[in-house]
DNA sequence: TCCTTAAGTTTTGTATATAAAACAATTATT
DNA sequence: AATAATTGTTTTATATACAAAACTTAAGGA
């Protein structure tokens, strides 16, 4: 028996759970709560649909309505599936040690991330002591192409990967230095991967800098990356060869080490 | 037509959705990653739906495998729906200033902390600069009976609803002061809500001390709870009455004020 | 004030998601 | 090594989740 490619993709599918989720994320993405006829719209699909799924995430505290009970926004309760991931990725525990003993000497915040999708993914964020410190929070995300730590991240990947992840994105210039095609932004990621590191001065988003190194895994894949980034208030820019590079390559090379890899 | 109270309860849910959400709290709840059988068995379902449903999961993202596609663990996605939900907070940006303030001129962590259910619930942590830090991140929990910020948080609830919300709860002695049944814990909250504030010293959990007030909304309901906390050696134990608790209130009152609470 | 439009519920026939059973593949036991 | 037990996957008959339509309530305009 011959079935559509998109059927046969979704043969196992459990409707009523992938648009609840997907319910979530429009609500998640939204800038004011929303009305059932709006999610509905938003959902493609009847009102009397989205009426059963707002009904079922509001009884289990995903979602949660005002006084009127017309208007829908995220519940309390999305907050403990995040935290449990986040204490349950060996990788920040393992990090955290070498990212905090970065952040000693260098009085600039460090941070870790990994790659989701085409994101850049922050898991932790280690506090300068100084008054300079950067506002990135762990669960935050950044667009691939548009940041050094994504340029690193992508550093194992094969080309038609990243063309076929990228060729119909939109690229938004951030800054000068953004890479505004494909084919700018593989040039951006080989670069990367030669040098071992990235330093991008002056060009992210605020007027900050940033120096990012990879972190591989006991296969060789690059399972996360580790900067140091802040304004450009809080560098001092004639260490950034001898000190600041060393000091976050260093760190990254000793957490692939505690990761297993021995490279 | 007469239904069962059950089913006449659940006419609108949406069965799928809610499995999905009870797995992924499941996988978040375990400390080591779940075979599809195992899920099942938690689940109470047949090992078929629960393929079903990990496999959404996993399609989705919510849910990663590992090398042999037989264990299931939670998936990055899962973060960014709690990030939604902690920005979508005015509560926080509200609360943030002030708490910031309160922890540069008492030289202690701060936080801010809602009730979720039974739960209290982190919504902010402002690290204190002295080397004497709390460990508490946004978006963990304590059971609320044993927490002083808990007994502040209870301050408006009605004795009725807090005996149906814990008596058939188990109290675990935490502490010496930990409330070790229904009525303790009222009494508790009785004190707390005549004092108007709560001084926990040394009782907590690792030998820290906690202040606690309370934060009114515009309906004058308890919509939330500040402290400063910390181990108690970063404590000056003169201080406490003249100068900690005052400082901790009027932080709070000017938080509740920013909300819409006249007073 | 009445009419129109829109949004939130409820009901209901039908398309389909589901769990049982069958099957396949792996792991444990004797 | 052979067999039993367990787990992952596929198939399929049937219970049920779904969307359309009906109904209810609220809001807006003439």
């Amino acid at each position: 028996m011959l079935e559509t490619l998109h059927k046969n993709h979704e043969r196992y599918f459990v409707p009523g759970l992938d648009r609840g989720l997907r319910v979530l994320e429009i609500v998640a993405k939204s800038d004011r709560p929303l009305t059932i006829a709006e999610i509905a719209k938003k959902l493609d699909v009847s009102r009397s649909s989205a009426f059963r799924i707002t009904y079922t995430l509001s009884h289990l505290g995903f979602l949660i309505t005002d006084s009127s009970n017309k208007l829908y926004d995220l519940g309390p309760r999305v907050l403990s599936l995040g935290f449990s991931y986040l204490n349950g990725q060996d990788i920040i525990k393992i990090a955290k040690p070498h990212l905090e003993k970065l952040r000693d000497i260098t009085e600039i915040s460090s941070h870790l991330a990994i790659r989701e999708g085409s994101e850049v993914l922050y898991l932790d964020n280690i506090v300068s002591k100084s008054p300079f410190v950067s506002n990135i929070s762990r669960g935050e995300r950044r667009p691939i192409y548009a940041s050094p730590l994504g340029w690193v991240l992508l550093g194992d990947m094969l080309d038609p990967k990243i063309i076929e992840l990228f060729n119909n994105m939109n690229f938004q210039k951030m800054t000068d230095h953004t890479p505004g095609n494909v084919s700018a932004l593989i040039a951006r990621i080989r670069e990367a991967r030669t040098l071992g590191h990235v330093v991008s001065r002056g060009y992210v988003q605020h007027g900050g800098s940033t120096i990012t190194a990879p972190i591989f895994d006991e296969t060789n894949a690059v399972a996360a990356v580790i900067d140091i980034s802040g304004p450009d208030s809080g560098f001092n820019f004639d260490k950034i060869d001898n000190f600041y590079v060393p000091a976050v390559v260093d760190a990254a090379q000793n957490i692939s080490r505690d990761l297993g890899f021995s490279g």
